[in-house]
DNA sequence: GACGAACGGTATGGATTTGATACCGGTATC
DNA sequence: GATACCGGTATCAAATCCATACCGTTCGTC
């Protein structure tokens, strides 16, 4: 049970999925579901900048992928919850990880873009 | 030494940071350099399906933020190399789980899509 | 029962990114 | 001199993203 998918080629499917989980908001959207199910409004202020459409869009797209489910509650006022499937619970592993680096690698980045400016 | 950024909030420079990282070929740019140093033309082979254009911007990006170096060698006909930089080997790490996790799960996603066209 | 607010989104239209394609100057090689 | 490779640019079209406004339903308040 070799390596069967290499992102690396364009026709592999590997690369549609990388190239999702790469789209501008996923990382966030999995990372904000960490906590547990959310509905739409407190991502939408949790996920600070996000704009309705685009969170609509993320959630769609991460849902018909099966990171995400989608739960409508049929009480009044209805009530929309969205939470990580198992599978989006493992790819939070990695995603988690990345946004730790980010986290903690401002000043490194920062310092470099600097030296660039003094260079110019 | 508490969290000191946090990419949710709209206004920290995590965000930027993380918004780099996420972009389209950053996570494959990064990993295709797992290996060591590797050429302009060399990557463009490696990853297929990306345009000049869209590398030499990416890598500028990654160049400016201090994550890839590039080195121009002075020799006839020069020789330009890029390479991960220390900063960039400790990005490799979770851009690694992220590229492994979109190569081990992709019957798992491309089973949720068949499901949603079922639904549909 | 009119008024306003919250929820879960859509609609529209403009700005930004991405992509496809062609091209370019310099240096070998034939 | 003709051709090909390297490391990119230039140009323009297409996809994506963002800002802003709006909508229908439900609720609490008067």
């Amino acid at each position: 049970m070799g390596k069967a998918y290499n992102v690396m080629a364009a026709t592999c499917p590997s690369r549609t999925v990388l190239h999702r989980i790469g789209a501008r908001w996923t990382v966030f959207i999995v990372n904000a579901l960490d906590d547990g199910p959310r509905r739409f409004t407190e991502l939408k202020a949790h996920i600070q900048g996000i704009t309705p459409k685009v969170l609509t869009e993320t959630l769609r797209s991460l849902e018909a992928d099966g990171l995400i489910s989608r739960h409508e509650y049929d009480e009044s006022p209805p009530r929309v919850e969205y939470a990580l499937t198992p599978l989006g619970r493992s790819l939070l592993v990695p995603l988690r990880a990345v946004r730790l680096w980010a986290e903690q690698h401002v000043p490194d980045i920062e310092a470099a873009r600097a030296r660039r400016h003094d260079h110019a």
